[in-house]
DNA sequence: TCCAGGATGTTCT
DNA sequence: GAACATCCTGGAC
């Protein structure tokens, strides 16, 4: 299938805007063993200094100094035993991330219960923890910018024009008065 | 910057 | 209800 990658410019807008728009765009992760996809089904929005359950709450440091950055690029960090797939999305001057927390696997299905087998299909990406086991995304994707072709893993534009629903973030206890947790309706992959 | 003891959900019997 | 899996807190290195 031909892949038209969202711009950078996609990237440098407000947060919550791209993360509501980044539904239903493809997630392409290219590995030696070929090209794993997904339709990215739920997403959250982190800001910065203002925002208490923000990896950037804390102030700048060495691992988060991304957020800051460039738009586009991968961020990611580790929860528990868990890697967190997020990408910098911020106007410019501003800090700030989207959170992917779930994924409808459409390609390369087989690889994906390879490296996290599980008894049904839905079990398999609907979850920010659970999608980075089953894409092979790690640490040594930090820095690596979903608009760039030769990138690791990117981001293509779809079709798909989602039916979209909103929430109060998950599993975060200081949270913001907003909603900041977009999901697809309907979608069997959105977690919980 | 890395790792993990729990809280909380999720799936079993 | 119990076992299991996930995961944006808080500590130690």
């Amino acid at each position: 299938m031909e892949s038209k990658f969202l711009p950078r410019e996609f990237y440098g807008r407000d947060t919550a805007n791209v993360a509501r728009e980044l539904l239903g765009k493809r997630l392409i992760r290219r590995t030696e063993h070929g090209i794993l996809e997904g339709v990215i089904a739920e997403t959250e929005a982190y800001y910065g200094l203002k925002d208490p359950a923000s990896r950037a709450f804390n102030g700048r440091k060495n691992y988060n100094r991304i957020m800051w950055e460039t738009p586009g690029r991968v961020f990611v960090y580790n929860v528990h035993r868990y890697w967190m797939f997020n990408v910098v999305a911020h106007e410019p001057g501003e800090i700030g991330a989207v959170l992917v927390r779930a994924l409808e696997p459409t390609g390369g299905v087989e690889a994906m219960m390879r490296n996290r087998p599980v008894k049904s299909l839905r079990e398999l990406t609907s979850g920010p923890g659970r999608l980075t086991i089953a894409l092979r995304i790690d640490k040594s994707m930090h820095g690596t910018n979903v608009a760039d072709p030769d990138s690791p893993i990117v981001i293509a534009d779809s079709e798909i024009d989602p039916d979209i629903g909103s929430s109060k973030r998950i599993g975060v206890t200081r949270d913001l008065d907003i909603e900041l947790r977009f999901y697809i309706r309907e979608n069997p992959f959105v977690s919980r």
